[in-house]
DNA sequence: GGTGAATCGGAACGGGCATTCCGTTCCGAT
DNA sequence: ATCGGAACGGAATGCCCGTTCCGATTCACC
């Protein structure tokens, strides 16, 4: 009994949904909370099964909200992606409004703040992908506009050498995150150890005279992903 | 070092081999040099068949000499580490007799022959793994020898902080050398590039005040990987 | 040349996992 | 109370991959 006109889409959530439709999106929430979970833990090889049990509910369940396994990782990544956009954003309007926010600079904190944040590390694409889809690419696109903001700010403040790029700050959520056989806290603590090191270099780069080459271009970085 | 894990006491090995034998030895050392590269460009999943396909032998081969696939990775990893560890003892050799050969410091250029080095980057083991072999225990204390020469010289040669460890130099091995997706020249500038940001960050931390607490103790370090 | 042993290559086996299919359950409307 | 259909869980399917097995091949030695 959908409406008459019903596209694709139902688009309004906010509503109290009717039961049954209540227990499909809350499988749907349940299903991405366990993959996330599922797959930080074991890696990409855990089985749709496992992550079908983690959220509680039948693999059947998972297929029909997610067509593939793939599909599955995508939509985590998007997931990532926003949340990343958003933190960025965040920082970038905290260092904006009080410019003596912290030694770290913008883009040490938005780091440090990633690294340790709940949503894990920004998954990489499966393989071979193809063009990058829609959201995704919408997702990117935020994510960079609020780098510009605080590679901008931290390049006014002194803290960061000219040629270092958004690009580099994507690079270094890369370097910085390898999986570390540590419990979550001690590897966060050596990540951030890590981060630490790096932003000494970059605050000695900006202040003395050896400058650092240019670094990778966004396109280029988002490029090397697709296709 | 033709003897991939032990076998029956055949160790003869000098003089020119009877016809088969010869084989089997040249065998053993393409599937090795096969999986080394099939294992860096396909990962970890990379199938036995794909392995020896591109080693030109039958599967029966590579089973014949590596009961299991782990064994085989882990002949692979024993290997990595054993370069590893006489890249240390040769960079650690050079900086001891010229005392001023090159900014970068020992540990320096021993991360940027590592990166760069044709071995390719050192496994991580499969998983669960029980307690570490003998061989690979050997390997891994003629490293941490070599690596803590080097960090000696370093500190003393005043480019590292004082809490900088030799488990600090394998970690920075992992964070500098994440899979990129780009061609191996323009991969391997990249990690350079965050090299010389970490050493920057090192001379700097090792100038000035600010200490950096202390890194990882090593068998901390060897002791997460395995049990 | 002929023979036995060691090695080879690849077909066959078994298990695990992504994906599909279907009988059951539950909700909302009649 | 009953019915239609959407959503559910999990069994069944098909494929890929690690591993095993075996007949063919090759070489050393006679």
């Amino acid at each position: 009994m959908p409406s008459p006109t019903d596209g694709p889409a139902d688009e309004r959530a906010d509503r109290p949904l009717p039961g049954r439709k209540r227990e499909a999106r809350a499988n749907d929430t349940a299903v991405l909370a366990a993959a996330r979970e599922v797959f930080a833990t074991q890696g990409h090889g855990a089985s749709m099964a496992d992550v079908a049990r983690h959220a509680g509910v039948g693999v059947g369940s998972v297929y029909r909200r997610y067509p593939t396994k793939d599909a599955l990782v995508e939509a985590l990544r998007v997931h990532g992606v926003r949340e990343a956009a958003r933190l960025a954003a965040e920082v970038a309007d905290e260092v904006e409004r009080t410019p003596r926010e912290g030694a770290d600079g913008g883009v040490g904190t938005f780091l440090a703040r990633q690294i340790t944040g709940a949503t894990g590390p920004l998954l990489r694409p499966t393989g071979a992908t193809g063009p990058l889809p829609a959201d995704l690419a919408a997702a990117t696109d935020d994510l960079r506009a609020g780098l510009e903001r605080l590679v901008a700010h931290d390049r006014a403040a002194g803290v960061l050498p000219a040629g270092f790029t958004t690009a580099d700050v994507m690079q270094l959520l890369l370097h910085l995150r390898p999986s570390l056989p540590f419990p979550r806290a001690e590897a966060d603590a050596l990540h951030l150890r890590y981060l630490g090191l790096v932003l000494s270099g970059l605050r000695a780069r900006s202040g003395d005279g050896e400058p650092l080459g240019d670094g990778p271009r966004w396109d280029e970085w988002v490029g090397a992903w697709h296709d």
